[in-house]
RNA sequence: GCCCGGGUGGUGGAACGGUAUACACGACAGACUUAAAAUCUGUUGCCUGCAAGGGCUUGAGAGUUCGAAUCUCUCCCCGGGCACCA
């Protein structure tokens, strides 16, 4: 028997373990720093996958070595068990989505634990239990009081067939709905908002100081979208009200030639009696609103639109008179909704001018051609294009330049124009691209919003003292077009019996990105029923050092959780502005033939029947040897490396079968006479641990064990001490093989010895005029000179240097002489 | 189109501007075995040479430097995010 049995060991010690109760996390000890590790909580899909080890397997070795270096380490685990797939198996197979969520919870529990992760499953929490969701409401009401809960109208998908709200998901590219096949309708419903727009500054500001890979952050800035810019107003002739746009260019106001207006602008419906052709704009309008966001958006530069007949808008710097458009390329939900269009410097502009034949007009001369004497007149046909000729050869420049046929600014550069002519004419503006987070579902299997109505239809808040707002058990999932809740008869007679009659409750629920939002403060207080999280436990945790997630979360998840932390913060009831010291994103573990992992290709790598094969470390240590932890990579999964890895491991337990015996004395090792190499082990994985480089760690511990073949029991207690948080099952039974009575996951993290961290002797490159030609051995920190001679005489080096002159030498000490020669 | 990452052996990947290809997988050869598996040992970037050695090599091309996978510029390709955002 060469291998170790990993299946009587592993149940064992977690057995052990858990008996023990090694994990649990008291909120403070004495001499002990705190220190909070964060991963995702899993949504209870039913099945752990092999992502779920990545995600929770990998960072346990981190959080163990914090451990062992002395901190109170807080790791989590709980479940994110609101959301729709519950509620499709409730509709598709007719099981209860609470029983459905909460069988995958029992059955993914135990599969987490095999993983033998130190998670602290006394806090475990669960979106879905009234425990949770009471706060989750709580918390809702909270924003509601400061307003930055807020109810408004938003466009849905509508299911005609199904009667139904859907998800954006669940409507396929062409329009139709994916289950019924129905083409989905849009419809405007009131819906209720979070606020988060207000924060979109602070989101953005706050990014600066964190310590987060940049491209997270940038990932975040490009989606909170600032852009500086004007709020500029167009008279229309003959209307009381103006059309206000919003631009980023108000220098080339005077190019702009006509306006566009989205087809859902509010304006339209005023202007409805001057319009002539109003049948026809009606038309357009129509048919906007039976396109998708997808279709509207797919159709790329193919640009359609309408002319407003019958009434112009004034440019406000020219006095001209210029036609209005409704085009559905202008966006309702951005900006103003209306914009003025700048064909001679704005692609898009550009384009829909070409096709519909309107004027364009240059104002931007660019800084290339400034003196180049090209092009100075602006009746030349290339400057300038007269209206009605804009058939003629013109190109768009977007870029900065100079002001042309712009009357006083002539002559100035865009930037200083942009200054002046908003000062003049308009207002500046910073707008974002960030919208308001609408948490409202039509769904069943979430968290109720805790809102009741009364007979007049005015919204008000459910008092604190009747949370949690309970989701009614009995529903009945037909889609009909009425919401689950509202055809719950229990939610109705306890709204009316609490509210009185004709009152009734919100229907919707709430989005689960707010069940994720704050589930790291509940974990500090996970059993506290009379706060969400006492303050006192937060200021012992937060904010929380290391958070380890998705890259699919960095801008909807990790973006609404900051918003929902810096709001708590407004309301004294978080103590930072940030809740995340340290993000990572982790990457994605592929498919063996290197596809993402599907049913579809048979490529799904079944965790628990690896488990089984090779036990639970070796599947821990393949998958933090697969790739660099700290980079959002994805690495194909490799049945042949994960035998690899339990090859070593398995090297590791025969080593330890010759180690001499506590009892005995007896065992083939002499004591290690080096005495450095251990040192030198721990230096690296210590720092490889903290940089999340697992890889390159586990690449240590091979060296170690391919270079040492003896090794003193001292060398070796640290060696399975360093390799404990990545194999805590194997190294706990050979710990204890070795007689301790104690768990190795209790001793103190390795030290080294800085001063026999240091080489003793050091090979240093020889080089002629950078090309390698030798090496030679010398004591480290050797002088310049006695390498020199040592170099010098090597006959490879001696050979190269023939004949030449040496014109400069380089020396790197303990590394590299470099001869310069000529 | 815009914003980020990347591009290194047959494969996953290592390399503070200083000996490129660590570690692992795979492959090949040998030992053990009746045999296979397992294990152990050795070889393994490419070209050339009996050998010592030499030449080439980090997507392509240029530049900076004594020295570049690493820094700069141009281009090509792959991945991620956003996208008619005015």
């Amino acid at each position: 028997m060469q291998g170790y049995n990993h299946k009587t060991i592993e149940k064992q010690w977690q057995q052990e373990w858990d008996k023990q109760k090694l994990y649990q996390t008291p909120d403070q000890v004495k001499g002990k720093k705190n220190y909070y590790v964060l991963v995702e909580f899993p949504y209870p899909s039913g099945n752990l996958h092999i992502g779920h080890w990545y995600a929770f397997a990998v960072p346990d070795i981190f959080a163990r070595k914090k451990r062992m270096e002395g901190y109170n380490v807080l790791f989590p685990i709980g479940f994110d068990s609101f959301g729709l797939p519950a509620e499709n198996a409730a509709i598709k197979h007719g099981i209860n989505p609470k029983k459905w969520t909460y069988d995958n919870i029992a059955w993914m529990t135990d599969q987490i634990k095999s993983m033998g992760a130190s998670f602290d499953w006394s806090r475990r929490i669960a979106a879905s239990d009234p425990d949770y969701y009471k706060w989750t409401q709580w918390l809702f009401l909270k924003l509601y009081e400061k307003g930055l809960a807020y109810r408004g109208k938003a466009i849905v998908n509508w299911d005609p067939v199904d009667k139904t709200v859907l998800a954006n998901e669940q409507v396929l590219p062409d329009g139709t709905a994916e289950r019924s096949g129905a083409k989905v309708e849009k419809r405007e419903l009131e819906q209720w908002f979070f606020k988060i727009t207000d924060y979109a500054e602070r989101l953005l500001a706050d990014l600066d100081d964190l310590k987060w890979p940049e491209q997270i952050k940038d990932q975040q800035r490009n989606w909170i979208g600032r852009s500086e810019g004007a709020l500029l107003k167009f008279p229309i002739s003959n209307f009381q009200f103006p059309i206000e746009v919003f631009t980023t260019r108000p220098d080339t106001l005077f190019g702009a030639t006509y306006m566009v207006l989205a087809p859902e602008h509010p304006l339209i419906a005023n202007l409805e009696s001057q319009i002539s052709n109003w049948k026809e704009v009606e038309q357009y309008i129509e048919k906007t609103k039976s396109k998708t966001e997808l279709q509207r958006t797919a159709l790329e530069k193919d640009k359609t639109g309408v002319e407003l007949k019958g009434v112009k808008a004034i440019n406000p710097a020219t006095k001209e008179k210029i036609p209005i458009w409704i085009a559905d390329y202008v966006l309702m939900s951005y900006g103003t909704g209306a914009i003025m269009a700048v064909p001679a410097h704005d692609e898009r502009d550009f384009a829909f001018a070409k096709k519909f034949k309107l004027p364009i007009r240059k104002v931007i001369k660019p800084p290339q051609l400034t003196g180049s004497g090209l092009v100075t007149d602006a009746t030349s046909g290339i400057w300038g294009v007269v209206p009605g000729q804009n058939e003629l050869e013109a190109d768009v420049w977007v870029g900065e330049g100079t002001l042309v046929n712009s009357s006083d600014f002539d002559g100035l550069n865009t930037v200083e124009a942009r200054n002046e002519i908003t000062a003049k004419f308009g207002k500046p503006k910073i707008q974002y691209k960030l919208r308001d987070w609408l948490i409202s579902r039509q769904r069943y299997w979430g968290a109720p919003i805790p809102i009741v109505y009364d007979p007049q239809g005015q919204p008000h808040p459910i008092p604190e003292k009747h949370l949690p707002w309970l989701l009614p058990e009995e529903v009945d999932f037909t889609p009909t077009g009425e919401p689950p809740l509202g055809k719950s008869k229990e939610l109705k007679a306890r709204t009316e019996k609490i509210f009185g009659k004709g009152w009734r409750s919100e229907y919707d629920t709430m989005d689960t990105f707010v069940d994720s939002s704050w589930y790291f403060l509940r974990y500090l207080d996970s059993q506290n029923d009379k706060e969400f999280s006492l303050l006192e436990k937060q200021k012992l945790w937060m904010p929380i050092d290391r958070y380890s997630g998705g890259a699919e979360h960095t801008t909807m998840h990790v973006l609404y959780s900051r918003f929902f932390y810096k709001a708590l913060f407004d309301l004294d009831l978080a103590t930072h502005k940030e809740p995340y010291v340290q993000r990572f994103n982790r990457g994605i573990i592929l498919g063996e033939d290197g596809r993402k992992m599907s049913k579809r290709w048979g490529n799904v790598v079944d965790p628990d029947k690896q488990v089984a094969e090779v036990g639970a470390d070796s599947v821990r240590m393949y998958l933090a040897f697969i790739g660099p932890y700290n980079e959002a990579g994805a690495y194909p999964w490799s049945t042949k490396g994960l035998i690899g890895m339990r090859r070593f491991l398995d090297k590791v337990f025969r080593f330890s079968s010759f180690s001499p015996s506590p009892l005995t004395g007896e065992g083939g090792r002499r004591p290690d006479e080096g005495g450095s190499s251990i040192h030198k082990l721990i230096k690296r994985i210590t720092s490889d641990i903290e940089a999340f480089k697992f890889n390159t760690a586990i690449a240590a511990f091979m060296e170690f064990l391919n270079e040492n073949k003896q090794m003193s029991k001292e060398n070796w207690e640290d060696f399975l001490r360093l390799l404990a948080p990545f194999a805590p099952h194997l190294t706990e039974e050979l710990w204890r093989q070795l007689g301790h009575k104690t768990s190795i996951h209790k001793e103190p993290w390795p030290k080294f010895d800085p001063k026999l961290v240091k080489e003793e002797t050091v090979t240093i490159a020889v080089q002629v005029s950078g090309k390698l030609r030798g090496t030679i051995i010398v004591d480290a920190g050797t002088s310049e000179d006695k390498v020199k001679q040592k170099a010098l005489a090597e006959a490879n080096v001696k050979r190269h240097l023939e004949g030449k002159k040496i014109t400069k030498v380089i020396f790197v000490k303990d590394k590299l002489i470099n001869f310069v020669v000529k």
